[in-house]
DNA sequence: CTAAAACCTCAAGTTAACCTGAGGTAAAGT
DNA sequence: ACTTTACCTCAGGTTAACTTGAGGTTTTAG
């Protein structure tokens, strides 16, 4: 029987373009675990990579580090996430995604017909009165309702 | 001849829907102005408005203040600025959200074909090797090539 | 076997975009 | 006139997502 193989975290962090700081970073989170070998180093399951990609690619769409933690624990606890548990976050994410991608067509298109014409009037303009989903959650990535 | 209306800080705060604390930090910024009456208190024109209200819409596209401000320098100095002014504003920020959308669409069909297959190969993975423009960046609003 | 490279922990610093509170003045309502 | 509401300044706090540094241990390469 062959076993898996260990990584190290530094070779994690080479492998993942992020610094060590942040594996420890996200350890202390709660996104990723290890255990420790005899000199109390860090050692990961090679299937800490796919965890860390979708953290990073989470995040590339606005999502946050609370948020993904929340998506993650709706995966079951105790085995390796599955094929299946994948696609289900990514269908989560991608409707998000989707959703969001509305919005910033939306706020384009307000832009084209309002500031670029220069109305802004108090009472109609749709930028004075911003009732969208987005002006509603102030800046930032808050688009998934996760809680 | 009929005299400009002046605004106090709270009546701006209220219409923006912001408050008072943000306008004291914007003006702080440099990001808008005001002068004072004999007591010392914050007075606006009704201009402050509109220039809030592209903070707000750009915020809302991932433009930092930073960004917002530099864009607002090159507005001309000493007039108010004009509808083309705006304009040229809007027509800067409308594509970069435009391109925004993109990376998004990007991001989103690397989601769906692959986390969603469930794949996430070493060598050949997208999300695993990414370079596409996003991810160069990092998280976060970095998307006007503003300096 | 030794020296460099990689790790460890823990505290504190960083940036953006604000918010809160204290202590005090000005303006507005009745 | 008096009292409430609005304003003022200035210092310090907040959150997210990390990073940096100090001081010390383990691994690894030669």
């Amino acid at each position: 029987m062959e076993q898996e193989p260990t990584w190290a975290v530094g070779r994690v962090a080479k492998r993942c373009g992020v610094k060590v700081s942040t594996l420890h970073f996200y350890e202390e989170k709660g996104l990723i675990r290890s255990w420790r070998n005899q000199g109390n180093q860090r050692r990961y399951k090679p299937e800490v990579l796919r965890r860390i990609s979708v953290i990073k690619a989470a995040q590339k769409m606005g999502v946050s580090l609370d948020e993904i933690k929340h998506a993650f624990s709706t995966l079951p606890n105790n085995r390796t996430p599955t094929k299946e548990d994948w696609q289900h976050l990514s269908q989560l994410w991608h409707d998000a995604l989707n959703r969001k991608i509305h919005q910033l067509e939306n706020l384009r298109d307000s832009l084209t017909g309002c500031i670029g014409c220069g109305c802004l009037s108090l009472n109609s303009c749709p930028i004075y009165n911003p009732d969208d989903e987005l002006s509603s959650q102030g800046p930032g990535p808050v688009i998934l309702d996760s809680k």
